[in-house]
DNA sequence: GTACTCACG
DNA sequence: GACGTACGTGAGTACG
């Protein structure tokens, strides 16, 4: 391509200072080895880059390209206002010495480095977008700045590298809701909080795009202020007139500064090889420098070994990929990769099945990793094509060798205590062995290492890892099993997709290990990936098998009555509207309440569909006989449709019971949290729910057991916050709420009301969530002054709590996560976020430490409880966050009891002495309702 | 697939 | 000084 910039070609503009700033939140700190300089940033920076120029090299790759950054932080917008971007914190440390580099790198690439003292990179963006496009030529931001909206239009878009979408004139109309050339007006209006734009105060987004859409223009009206409806609104526009029009210059991208640069010096040129890897081995970047060399088709120089600082240097040596994997076929071949495995200590190993449902599930294959880049694939129960053999569909695949003959070669190397075996979701693969008669032993598992580290910040499925830590895409399952109707189990794949696929698996699993597991230490969580996660698989893998027996019959029989009911209902709420409508549809029975029968309640922000939730319908209920009827309906619908419909399908027809599966690294705080089907959630609040559980029951000759700690959060919130009247008041035995309520109002406990205790119970919540006075006043139903007169008192009363509070979240905000009291780490990255988000951040960073040391304490009291109880015909079934359900045989309950009370009770020490005992209490029956 | 609603601690 | 708010989950249903 040649010529003067014009009609046909195509420029790419990207915003590296966004670049930068993502890569260095988004990747832990990562140095360089030989010299500890701090280059996180520019790697991930240079991979952005590399990845974005490799994205683009299809048909509408770009003929000319430039990467855009800030110089200096004073700009002309300063002299407008000298409060531009003030509020911006100063660059941290750690990111300034790469700064430069990132430049460095640019030009490596061959790449047009962009820069202009006194001006942002959007304005010489915007300078350029103009042009090009004045050019004839099309323009794509890669950037997900929303200060670049305004430029986006005919042959001008966005492209959101991160998540990979283009963002056009509709997408910016979905995100302002103006087109491209009224962001400015709504933008003034609204002010930026981040860049330190004023705005109008009191009017966001949402009312400058309703304002704006409804006058034009922001100059017709400000002229026209005085027309606006809202008083508020109204005097806003008139008072603030002249900050919104400075507001208005400060948003306003300029499209005409006087560049050093002509497009025509932007043009596209390939990366000379020996300049690129150069500064890539300057860097010692040993994964990209790989990945570079392969496709500039040069040899990938070796980066000279400098002795590593620590033993868990970053940057591991990764070899890329293979096309392919082992297929093994005979039992010497797979005799050979055992011996190699036992030889060197550990091996990762990940097992194919013909279902997500481990209880179902039959073993297909089994994929081993010795090292990156080698691994296997033992198929063991693939079936013949199916199109080949269209006769014998049942018969298997050649290549195999007989399944027990496999896993009495796997056995003792899975059982061999001598060696570590690598997973990823560990629980999953040890249940599948367990059901085919091994033991598995020692593990690692490299979800649960992430989640230690990282949870907050992301999930810990493979395929997120992969991506995230080896910059590898896996191959989704869905390309070898299909999705909806037409999805087939593994064993219908063909093998050698499969050996690509599992062996795949395998080695992503080792690699995520060798990258991830040093890392323990530096963020030490070693102890708490030892202690409280790593130990918990085969405990869960084990109550998940146990299951608990379930009574299809109760089931079935209040299913049917439900439903009666329900009808019931239906009936007499058609009786009341008028007419028949879905009662389950939140929309229908919105248009039925507020638009037909015209009653008070106002519509929600984002879809515009009125809230028909149980509290607006709670509120309407004095108004209107219907809402009460609705809830009624919805109350018994749920009943039905999650619990005693749903419940039966659960039942396991081989065991007749319930096998719930509990995910370890899912709820973020350290919870436990249940699926398939949900166990922690069954109805409790009400009586008529509260019957559902007794269709959980114990077997004939067994007793339910249930243990449950006793306001384990508060009195964890007493020891953290050292609030000795709490404290106290636990070590007495007394009603925690009532004496709470004691001290805040000054009411003696023999003249305590239930009244007052309700409000002290629910300021006791509050407390735990990250108290707000709406929040508690909405709670209440008091005005909201009066419940912010009551957090004030309890704050005075209980300064320690304010003081936590005060603490934690400055702690989060100073290191990016919190921690409980066992050094479980959760991390808070929306905690220095501006808008509403932050609030959310600071009270999950508040309830973090309480909620999450709770979570560690019962781990600790389930890990120990197997040994404990040990001798006793007793089995562990379930745990409800604070709650463990045990079944026994008859006549051992109090000796389970005395046993399992004990265990929990000490199961903080003795990592934590708590300054407050803790108390489980105990019950049992014949079912789940009369054990509680 | 997303939004809404509601069950639990 | 306004904004939008209790914390953490999973599942069923409606709807585009």
């Amino acid at each position: 391509m040649s010529g003067a910039f014009g009609k046909g070609h195509h420029l790419h503009l990207i915003d590296g200072s966004a670049f930068i700033f993502r890569a260095f939140h988004a990747l832990p700190p990562l140095t360089r080895k030989s010299d500890g300089l701090p280059v996180g940033a520019v790697s991930g920076f240079v991979n952005m880059l590399w990845k974005t120029v490799q994205d683009n090299k299809g048909a509408d790759a770009p003929t000319h390209a430039a990467v855009v950054f800030d110089k200096g932080s004073i700009t002309f917008r300063n002299e407008m206002y000298d409060l531009y971007k003030a509020n911006r914190d100063e660059m941290p440390a750690d990111l300034r010495p790469q700064i430069p580099l990132t430049r460095d790198a640019t030009r490596a690439f061959n790449i047009a480095c962009l820069e202009q003292e006194g001006f942002e990179a959007d304005d010489i963006i915007a300078t350029l977008a103009c042009k090009a496009r004045d050019a004839g030529g099309r323009v794509t931001i890669v950037s997900s700045d929303k200060d670049l909206m305004q430029l986006v239009g005919d042959g001008v878009v966005m492209f959101d590298a991160m998540k990979n979408t283009v963002i056009d004139r509709e997408g910016v109309e979905a995100k302002f809701g103006v087109g491209p050339e009224r962001v400015v007006d709504v933008q003034a209006l609204a002010g930026d909080s981040v860049d330190n734009v004023p705005g109008a105060p009191g009017i966001g987004i949402k009312t400058a795009a309703q304002l704006i859409n409804e006058y034009g223009s922001l100059e017709e009206l400000l002229a026209r202020a005085t027309e606006v409806k809202q008083p508020k609104r109204r005097q806003t526009l008139i008072d603030h007139a002249d900050q919104i029009r400075l507001s208005k210059k400060l948003v306003q991208l300029d499209c005409g500064m006087a560049l050093d640069y002509d497009l025509d010096t932007l043009e596209v040129k390939e990366p000379d090889a020996e300049t690129l890897i150069g500064f890539l081995t300057e860097m010692e970047f040993r994964t990209i420098i790989r990945r570079v060399a392969q496709e500039l088709g040069v040899d990938a120089p070796a980066v000279p070994e400098t002795a590593p600082v620590a033993a868990e240097a970053e940057a591991i040596e990764q070899p890329p990929f293979p096309e392919d994997y082992t297929w093994i076929r005979t039992e010497d071949e797979l005799a050979t990769w055992i011996a190699r495995a036992t030889d060197q200590g550990y091996v990762a190993v990940d097992t194919e099945t013909t279902a997500l449902n481990e209880m179902r599930a039959l073993l297909v294959g089994v994929s081993l990793a010795l090292a990156p880049g080698e691994a296997c694939y033992i198929p063991l129960a693939h079936k013949q094509n199916a199109e080949a053999d269209l006769f014998a569909t049942d018969a298997l695949a050649e290549g195999q060798m007989p399944m027990e003959r496999a896993l009495a070669l796997l056995k003792p190397l899975l059982e061999d205590e001598s060696v570590l075996k690598i997973l990823q979701n560990a629980k999953y693969d040890y249940k599948i062995f367990k059901r085919n008669g091994i033991e598995m032993g020692p593990m690692d598992d490299t979800m649960l290492i992430s989640y230690a580290q990282h949870a907050g910040l992301h999930g810990h499925g493979m395929d997120t890892l992969a991506e995230r830590y080896l910059t590898h895409t896996c191959i989704p399952i869905k390309d070898l099993i299909g999705s909806g109707k037409a999805q087939v189990t593994f064993d219908k794949v063909p093998v050698d997709k499969a050996v690509r696929y599992a062996g795949e698996d395998a080695d992503v699993t080792l690699r995520l290990h060798e990258r991830l597991k040093p890392q323990l230490h530096r963020s030490r969580v070693t102890t708490v990936y030892e202690t409280l996660e790593r130990p918990l698989i085969p405990v869960l893998a084990r109550m998940e098998m146990a299951g608990i027996a379930v009574d299809r019959n109760t089931l079935s029989r209040m299913s049917g009555a439900f439903a009666q009911k329900m009808g019931a209902l239906e009936a007499e709420i058609r009786e009341i509207a008028g007419e028949g409508f879905n009662v389950g549809s939140p929309k229908q029975l919105g248009d039925i309440l507020f638009d037909k029968l015209g009653l008070p309640g106002g519509k929600k922000g984002k879809t515009g569909a009125y809230g028909t939730g149980a509290d607006v319908l709670e509120d309407l209920a004095t108004e209107h006989e219907l809402p009460r009827k609705v809830l009624d309906w919805r109350q018994v619908s749920k009943l039905k449709s999650t619990y005693t419909d749903a419940l039966q399908d659960h039942i396991d027809p081989a065991t007749g019971r319930v096998h719930t599966c509990y995910s370890i690294a899912g709820a973020n705080t350290g919870r436990l949290a249940s699926t398939d089907p949900n166990l922690q959630n069954i109805p409790i609040r009400t009586e008529e729910g509260r019957r559902i559980r007794e269709a959980f029951v114990a077997p004939e000759g067994k007793t339910l057991v249930s243990l449950d700690y006793s306001q384990i959060e508060l009195r964890i919130l007493a020891h953290i916050a050292g609030i000795d009247a709490l404290k106290q008041a636990f070590k007495e035995g007394q009603d925690i709420h009532a004496a709470t309520a004691s001290e805040m109002f000054g009411v003696p406990l023999d003249q305590m009301t239930p009244d007052i205790r309700r409000q002290a119970k629910a300021i006791n919540f509050g407390v735990i969530y990250g108290i707000s006075g709406f929040g508690l006043a909405r709670n209440l139903r008091i005005p909201r002054d009066e419940a912010q007169g009551f957090i004030d008192r309890y704050f005075e009363r209980f300064p320690g709590i304010k003081d936590y509070m005060a603490e934690t979240t400055a702690f989060a905000k100073e290191h990016g996560y919190v921690q409980t009291l066992f050094g479980r780490r959760i991390n808070t990255p929306e905690i220095n976020a501006k808008g509403p988000g932050a609030g959310f951040a600071k009270r999950a960073a508040i309830n973090a430490p309480i909620q999450g040391t709770a979570a560690d304490v019962i781990r600790r009291a389930m890990i120990r409880m197997e040994a404990a109880i040990a001798g006793l015909p007793a089995t562990m079934l379930l745990q409800v966050h604070d709650e463990l359900l045990f079944e026994v045989d008859q006549g051992h309950e109090d000796e389970l009891i005395a046993r399992a009370r004990e265990v929990m009770e000490s199961a903080a020490a003795p990592a934590v002495h708590l300054t407050v005992p803790l108390d489980a209490d105990a019950g049992q029956g014949v079912n789940w309702a009369a054990a509680h």
